[in-house]
DNA sequence: TGTTTAACATACTGATTGGTATATTATGTA
DNA sequence: TACATAATATACCAATCAGTATGTTAAACA
């Protein structure tokens, strides 16, 4: 029982997340939100919780919508196909042109006050988690013998997720998806070979 | 004539750094550098201007001071060896355990508020001119047949501000020398010869 | 020793921040 | 039709934002 809800909140969130990604976590104010979304603040804070709350569920959203292609592309059959996929794909999510250019996990919050340190802390821990993704899955390479058992994963993920990042803070700042595209194709240069 | 001034702006500009390094442009407030400065909020107006101005000059001071490595660095005798000393020295500069982690290009301002729009290009336009400054290296090095004559400077270029953008990204998240200068190791690992 | 000049300290401005109290309106149920 | 419930709209909160007006103090010059 109760009066219904007017706006879609599924909605209302892909809409933060379009904010959030643009101006991040302390650039993006309560009246941006809900100027964009079209709501008025008690309804945003009804719905979402508080501004960190309604964050983290556009990062989870993010993830689930954006980022859903790195798991597929770590199945890749070969690790240098998995982390190609894993770069191209990224590229494209950077400069998907239905979208504000740049990754959220980055955008977020690189620097921040000390207001917003346990979003900027937790930004961290996710991108964190998708490097130990890759590691892992070059170390079943190295088992397999797709990866040169005397290359360290932990270096080359390491490496891989580098220059991810230089290439979201690229993106931000208006590169273009031929251009980075470019310095995926550098970066794999160096991809190494088992000897055989 | 006048009262003399109680603090030496230069030392207060080195203190502002530090503050702008560690929190980005709108994550520090005036009040947060003044507290840092130990001077008023006139006092801090009246020698820099408005935040703003005091940004710019803070980043002056940053490229004076820290970032002056690169000028030398691309002097050097070898393209890859101009390349090398630029990447070591950058880890050296976002892991300087005298300052807070990461860049102050960087740190400055990835995504912010519409009200920050100009420092945020202010930002992206400075960036721009190190990676000019490095394909014109490049391509002097092609005259002089010490880089590829098939491969382009402004790719490679493009790679290598990527992978310094990146582990500026990962400074300013805690990782130490050691790993940012592992990531250098790998991202050298590509880098063209001259075939003869 | 005045007078001028500039840096000092205090207190303030209007605007904006994240977040909420209150009252109204619309709904399903009894 | 009356009641309970939940979402709305309006207006507000204290705190903080960048920036400044004002009065006081200390120095150099005449």
């Amino acid at each position: 029982m109760g009066r219904h809800r007017e706006f879609d909140p599924d909605e209302a969130l892909h809409i933060a997340l379009q904010v959030f990604r643009r101006r991040g976590y302390e650039g993006t104010s309560i009246s941006d939100l809900t100027e964009a979304m079209g709501i008025t603040r008690p309804s945003l804070y009804a719905a979402f919780g508080n501004k960190e709350d309604l964050f983290r569920r556009t990062l989870d959203l993010y993830e689930r919508q954006h980022l859903c292609f790195a798991h597929e592309a770590l199945q890749a059959p070969t690790a240098q196909e998995a982390v190609e996929r894993l770069l191209r794909g990224y590229v494209d999510v950077l400069t998907d042109p239905m979208g504000p250019p740049g990754c959220l996990g980055v955008n977020g919050a690189v620097a921040c006050s000390e207001a917003s340190e346990a979003i900027r802390e937790e930004l961290i821990a996710r991108r964190m988690v998708n490097e130990n993704n890759l590691r892992d899955r070059l170390e079943k390479a190295r088992c397999n013998g797709d990866f040169p058992s005397n290359e360290d994963p932990a270096d080359w993920a390491r490496y891989v997720v580098s220059v991810g990042l230089g290439m979201a803070v690229r993106a931000a700042s208006g590169a273009s998806r031929e251009e980075l595209h470019r310095v995926v194709d550098v970066a794999l240069r160096s991809w190494p070979t088992v000897s055989r």
